[in-house]
DNA sequence: CTGAAAGCGCTAACAC
DNA sequence: GTGTTAGCGCTTTCAG
């Protein structure tokens, strides 16, 4: 492998010079700056990485702390990390993959200086890995919200937004009783903060509206999101409306409703909250409001990016909700 | 941030016994050892990952180039990933992600030394990324197979084997009319390997026992799985048996049949190739050949490390595939 | 606009 | 069983 000094030897200049034709931190001579990238080029010449942190204190890669196991659901992830890896490309940075549950990887990979930021998915509300974020000399950007954001900044879709958007958008076709079918129970039970926020902003918004509504938990399987279904039906008879946060239980319900005999938007409206392409490849294209994951993915990216260069102070960012009027809703009858 | 050297002082001893300490490549006397145990953990001592990199040629960490669009599918990448991930942990292997289609990702991560050693999944018969992969000083490791495999070492599932397995099981059930759903009419198009390989393992032994075979792309919609389901029973009339090889369009695909008043496995068998717990979490049980993503990753891994420490000539592995008998399988009536 | 040279923190001979 | 020290390849003052 060649050496920058090799590079500077075939263009003769020195080191610094090559180094700084490279990062472009000084001024250079059109005619010397020609010869040096010409020896680059003959040469193959690609800078050692470690070489470069070690002297720079800068690695050019991004930890991403992403939960492999327990995922809530492995499409939205996989949204989240294209739009981060998209992101990352575009600022010249690599992506370390996380994956440890506990907070050993992360250690080792802060505090051995192989990452200039950390951007971690899926934070648990007392998670052990906060206070590493916390005391890392790397900036860290959750997606997510948890319990304490002191010193951590955080991006994450407005889910109270979420909820209110679409309990008003369901109250302005006139629909009086609404239904909501959230995630799996594990979800609920680990109090998921995505969750509780969604479910204050329907209420919210619910009581303001002066409708009726009905939140349940949905598995994710079809046996689950057909009980589910037949569940809130029970408990809110004469229900016209369904707000359905589950992306993988949402074609199992809707083939629950129509084996019920309901007609959507007919006899009951559906909302789904899902990534957009999912709500409009269904056999109805359905009124949806968008999970934009590869956008939360790249406004993470550009925050961590943000923090490094100049030194913001901690930052939440919420997204705005965008509702898409498809087919699934419409006026009651 | 402690050094070495802060180490060294505060435990009384020199750098390299430190070095030698963390490495163990040289025997410490235990009351040493255990003062300069008590000397990192009293400094919260991490090594420096560029510095060790530069200094030993060696950064621990693995590229994994993985698809993140025109994925195949989004589970099975996924199932890859953390039998990837998993195995590198076990072997103190940090994973560094490049999602880059072209090229020069691979080649600044390769000739920059960022990494170790490079797993690659998803490669394309002419992929650009080949050259690079042959001339690295890195080993690499591709997850299928491409035309040439020269220099190169690869695993995947034996497909052919699972082809003439799965004609072979609904054969030994009496069955004489076999239909195979296969993947996306993109995947058919770029005449991807698997493919081939699963097509011709299953002509192989559909001629050797003497039953008809009929193959047809199916896309992954609810709505290109129905198509698929009626074109291959009106191509294949009296067919009793179904391969499907397309994890997305199965549900959909079983619901089909159903729809058109076929029991399963009363008036058609089904045999699905596709990972184990979506075999085993249809509503009835599918008997399944499995796609064993972890275990692919796993041994994409355990190739990489080994060709690290000796130096192996390349290796091809195909992994037997393993056929379980659940209840969507029986004897043809 | 360009060069010389002092480290960055670690590993691995080479000494003893 | 332990210490000394010469690099690894780069960035960045400090000089000119």
């Amino acid at each position: 492998m060649a050496t920058i000094d090799d590079v500077a030897k075939a263009a003769g200049v020195s080191t610094s010079t090559v180094s700084y034709v490279l990062s472009g931190k000084r001024p250079i001579s059109a005619p010397t700056r020609s010869r040096v990238e010409k020896a680059i080029k003959d040469l193959g010449y690609r800078p050692h990485a470690g070489a470069r942190a070690l002297a720079s204190n800068r690695t050019n890669v991004l930890a991403l702390v992403a939960p492999l196991r327990a995922a809530v659901n492995v499409n939205v992830i996989m949204l989240f990390v294209s739009g981060i890896a998209q992101a990352a490309q575009h600022h010249n940075y690599d992506v370390l993959l996380v994956t440890q549950d506990d907070a050993t990887g992360l250690d080792r990979v802060l505090n051995g200086s192989m990452v200039d930021a950390v951007i971690t998915m899926d934070v648990e509300e007392h998670d052990p890995r906060i206070p590493v974020l916390r005391n890392a000399k790397q900036p860290a950007v959750l997606i997510g919200l948890p319990r304490d954001t002191a010193g951590l900044s955080c991006v994450d879709l407005d889910f109270a937004s979420v909820g209110s958007s679409a309990v008003r958008h369901l109250a302005e076709l006139g629909h009086t009783k609404i239904g909501l079918l959230g995630s799996g129970s594990a979800a609920w039970e680990r109090r998921t903060s995505f969750l509780e926020r969604l479910l204050q902003g329907a209420r919210t918004e619910a009581n303001y509206q002066s409708v009726e509504l009905a939140a349940i938990p949905c598995e994710a399987s079809e046996v689950g999101a057909a009980e589910a279904v037949d569940s809130i039906l029970a408990q809110q008879p004469g229900l016209t409306a369904l707000i359905v946060h589950n992306e993988s239980a949402l074609p199992h319900a809707i083939a629950r409703l129509r084996e019920l005999g309901k007609s959507i938007p007919g006899d009951i409206s559906v909302l789904a909250v899902c990534p957009p392409d999912v709500a409009a490849n269904q056999p109805l294209p359905l009124t949806s409001i968008d999970i934009p994951g590869e956008a939360i993915g790249r406004a993470a990216v550009d925050m961590a990016m943000n923090r490094l260069d100049n030194d913001l102070p901690a930052e939440t960012r919420l997204l705005a909700p965008v509702l898409t009027q498809r087919e699934s809703t419409g006026p009651v009858r």
